[in-house]
DNA sequence: TAGTTGGGTTTTTTT
DNA sequence: AACCCAACTA
């Protein structure tokens, strides 16, 4: 019996198909990962075609691990030969190599939407272009979308003739592209397209590329956007040898510029494709299939499938309709510890999923409070927290000087007493000559500073090179390491809270270890690659399996995931969908409900969704009706079910101004039955438990956390427990050498000698209290401060 | 130049 | 509620 036995007709039909172009429309959950994985096998040991030639793409590094994991371990050898990628790390690969024949420097920086956001605002300024007007936030998606579309500035430019806006945003795009260049910089788009405009310019590179990737597969494929599709067009060649899985039901980042379009005019752009349709499903019980066919059959732009399993049909579906977003908070946390201590899941088998970022907050706190092991997944990334931008602004600089919005960054970080004037001179003087800002900061006499400010600046300067040595010698863990020392960062920062300082030290230490582990993996460790690993990550590349926690995240980042246990939180009109779309039209809508259905189709064995009537929304209270996407489900499938709204037309519509609809209570009945109000049964309400033990045959107070004092509490689930700890706690270990008391003498690297007047242990550190000689009182963290005792 | 305050704005989703 | 910026004060 061969591997390939246990795929379906279907599955075979696709990973036997080797030659030429071939759509797989693969619904959720129909194992196109396995199907992927299983034609990438038979290429190598049945076709023999050399690894090597095989290239295949993905939608996050995460994917791309995990593929060439399970190629691995079912291919013979020389699975490592095979190039997994994502778009933009295939992208970066080959610029490294050739963008200077674009007349770039092949050490270019990357820049994340903040910088993009800066170096726009600077732009602006420039060309006096007023912000109030027009919004960064417009001239940066409307850049965006032409790069996505593979328009250029001059192109942008004779669209925008007649439009005194979009000509204003046209000069600042072209203003931009020439800023990013000064700065040897480029941003996420530019990777696709400097890469599509590197193999237009260059047919022998290309030609290089299209020799070598004689087989190509691309994942997600209903997410590319057009110089995505532009790309693999001319890898593709003329071999045509393009294999691509998607489905159009998940299409979910049009706001991205992915062009569903790629999708649907596949077979027309290559007539003689192969198109495969995959519509078993393996992953759900059958009433959550059904929930999410009925809900994703409301949308008329789609291609006809319809998913069927063979598995049983399952628990019910959970709804709950709350008072208040706390009381689904707690519903979701005591739900998820219930199952948990029944031992029907572990908590990395559940997963909360919701619309907005903002909403993991209710959750968070709520699981904290019940000791609930949890992780975040997206949010703020991590790589865009100030500490860590400042930091990785310090290494960049040393990198490459040439990146002046990274040294602008940092140059009065900590407070150096350079300030507006000093940078804004320095800038003019450099733009002068055609030098970075960090050149003319090594020549103050340029911007004609003199003084004390000139003396500023060369410390500075000087720092900076001797930080290029340092780097150099001995390494970038070294280097960050220094930085820290000598800046005295950690001392410096300036925080609000206790709590605050301790999340940034906390984001310190994992970035030092993130940064010591670079180098534990690579044998030569070089700054400019480190930063660009740094650059590309996803926040959901790293959630690593069998942490036993559960996950918060967002519907999009949950895209590609499946859980046993799923929880759809805030299931709100104006919520979801989101006001922006209610208001826009069809199409948004069904954007939407496309990301419904792939919220839905995470759960593999329960799920549940839930609402609240009233939750804070920008600082104020709204009720806004039950999701529209809910009452598209036949009650039947619930557990409980919803009850419907009565004003249900009429109420989205868009053209009236009267928004205060999505606001209002007495658009519900009032004698619409309050399901339930945490874990308060009303009495008229039937409960309907499909497995274990009722949860509300429970009292309240089961799940209430035992008060603990705060040392006691055993483990994980306290926020300061999490993250990368093992390692942070080991450099903390190293550094804070010998026991400290009250009243020894000290002597710090900065301030000098003083005397301890109180010590505060924390958590993770001490921290101390000084009161130096000359420099009066300061509170410190032991493990940075680097105190000596005298 | 640095620190503070008050007002205005914001959010959908992310490589 | 949280963040950002401009204006004002020290």
């Amino acid at each position: 019996m061969s591997m390939y036995d246990k795929l379906n007709e279907q599955q075979k039909e696709a990973v036997f198909c080797t030659e030429g172009p071939l759509l797989i429309l693969a619904g959720a959950g129909s194992g196109k990962t396995s199907v992927l994985t299983h034609r990438v096998a038979y290429l190598i040991d049945e076709v023999g075609v050399n690894p090597y030639n095989i290239l295949a793409i993905t939608f996050t590094n995460k994917a791309a691990g995990e593929m060439r994991e399970r190629v691995d371990k079912i291919v013979g050898f020389g699975s490592e030969q095979i190039f997994v990628s994502t778009f933009h790390s295939m992208c970066v690969r080959i610029l490294r190599r050739y963008i200077n024949l674009l007349d770039y420097d092949t050490s270019f920086t990357i820049y994340d939407t903040d910088d993009q956001k800066q170096l726009i605002k600077e732009v602006c300024k420039k060309l006096q272009i007023d912000t109030k007007i027009i919004k960064e936030r417009t001239i940066q998606n409307k850049i965006s979308s032409c790069k996505d579309e593979l328009v250029t500035p001059e192109d942008f430019y004779l669209q925008s003739l007649g439009d005194v806006q979009l000509r204003k945003i046209a000069d600042c795009y072209r203003e931009y592209q020439a800023a990013l260049k000064k700065n040897n910089a480029l941003d996420f788009d530019d990777l696709l397209m400097k890469t599509v405009e590197l193999f237009k310019a260059e047919p022998d590179v290309l030609r290089n590329y299209q020799d070598r990737w004689q087989y190509i597969m691309v994942d997600e494929y209903q997410d590319t956007n057009t110089a995505q599709f532009e790309l693999i067009r001319l890898l593709a060649g003329s071999r045509h040898n393009l294999c691509v899985v998607g489905d159009d039901d998940q299409s979910i980042y049009k706001f991205r510029g992915a062009n569903i379009r790629n999708i649907l005019d596949f077979e027309h752009f290559y007539p003689e494709a192969k198109v495969v349709k995959l519509e078993q499903n393996y992953r759900s019980v059958q009433n959550i299939l059904n929930a999410a066919n009925a809900v994703i059959r409301n949308n008329s732009a789609r291609k006809d499938k319809s998913l069927w399993s063979k598995k049983e049909e399952g628990e019910r579906i959970h709804f709950r309709h709350f008072d208040t977003a706390k009381e689904e908070a707690e519903y979701v946390c005591r739900d998820i510890i219930k199952s948990v201590t029944h031992g029907e899941s572990g908590y990395g088998e559940n997963a909360v999923l919701y619309r907005t970022n903002a909403q993991s907050r209710m959750i968070e706190d709520q699981m904290v409070r019940e000791n609930l092991p949890y992780r975040i997944v997206g949010g703020v990334s991590f790589y865009a927290r100030r500490e860590i931008k400042d930091l990785l602004a310090y290494l960049k600089t040393v990198d490459n000087g040439r990146d002046d919005l990274a040294c602008k960054r940092i140059i009065n970080v900590p407070k150096r007493g350079i300030g507006a004037t000093s940078i804004n001179k320095l800038q003019l003087a450099a733009d002068e000559r055609g030098v970075s800002f960090f050149d003319a900061v090594l020549h103050p006499e340029w911007a004609d500073i003199k003084g004390a400010a000139a003396e500023k600046l060369s410390s500075f300067g000087n720092m900076i090179l001797r930080m290029r040595v340092i780097s150099e010698e001995q390494g970038p863990l070294k280097l960050l390491k220094e930085i820290l020392d000598i800046t005295d960062y950690i001392n410096q920062m300036e925080v609000d809270t206790e709590e605050e300082a301790e999340d940034r030290i906390e984001n310190i230490e994992e970035l030092i270890s993130k940064v010591a582990s670079y180098e534990e993996e690579h044998d030569e460790p070089n700054l400019s690659e480190l930063l660009e690993e740094i650059a590309l990550v996803a926040d959901i590349d790293s959630v690593t399996e069998g942490e036993d926690r559960t996950l918060l995240m967002t519907i999009h980042s949950a895209k590609g995931l499946e859980f046993k246990n799923v929880y759809l939180i805030g299931m709100e009109d104006g919520l979801f969908p989101s006001y922006m779309s209610i208001s826009s039209g069809d199409a948004e809508i069904e954007e939407e409900r496309r990301l419904a259905y792939v919220g839905i189709t995470r759960a593999k064995e329960k799920l549940t969704i839930s609402a609240a009537k009233a939750r804070m929304v920008h600082g104020e209270t709204q009720m806004n009706p039950l999701s529209r996407f809910v009452n598209e489900i036949p009650k039947s499938l619930f557990d409980i079910a919803p009850v419907k709204r009565q004003t249900y037309d009429g109420y989205y519509d868009s053209d009236t101004s009267d928004r205060g609809g999505y606001r209002r209570y007495d658009s519900y009945r009032d004698d619409e039955p309050v399901s339930f109000s945490g874990f308060k049964r009303t009495p008229d309400e039937p409960v309907k438990p499909s497995s274990g033990i009722s949860p509300y045959a429970r009292p309240r107070a089961f799940y209430q956390p035992k008060a603990t004092p705060e040392e006691d509490k055993p483990f994980v689930a306290r926020k300061e427990n999490l993250g990368l700890l093992t390692k942070g706690s080991d450099i903390i270990a190293a550094k804070s050498g010998g026991a400290l008391a009250v009243g020894d003498r000290v002597r710090h690297i900065k301030f000098g000698d003083g005397t301890i007047t109180n010590i505060v242990k924390e958590t993770k550190d001490n921290k101390i209290t000084v009161i130096f000689d000359n420099y009066g009182q300061k509170i410190m963290y032991q493990a940075f401060a680097k105190l000596t005792k005298l």
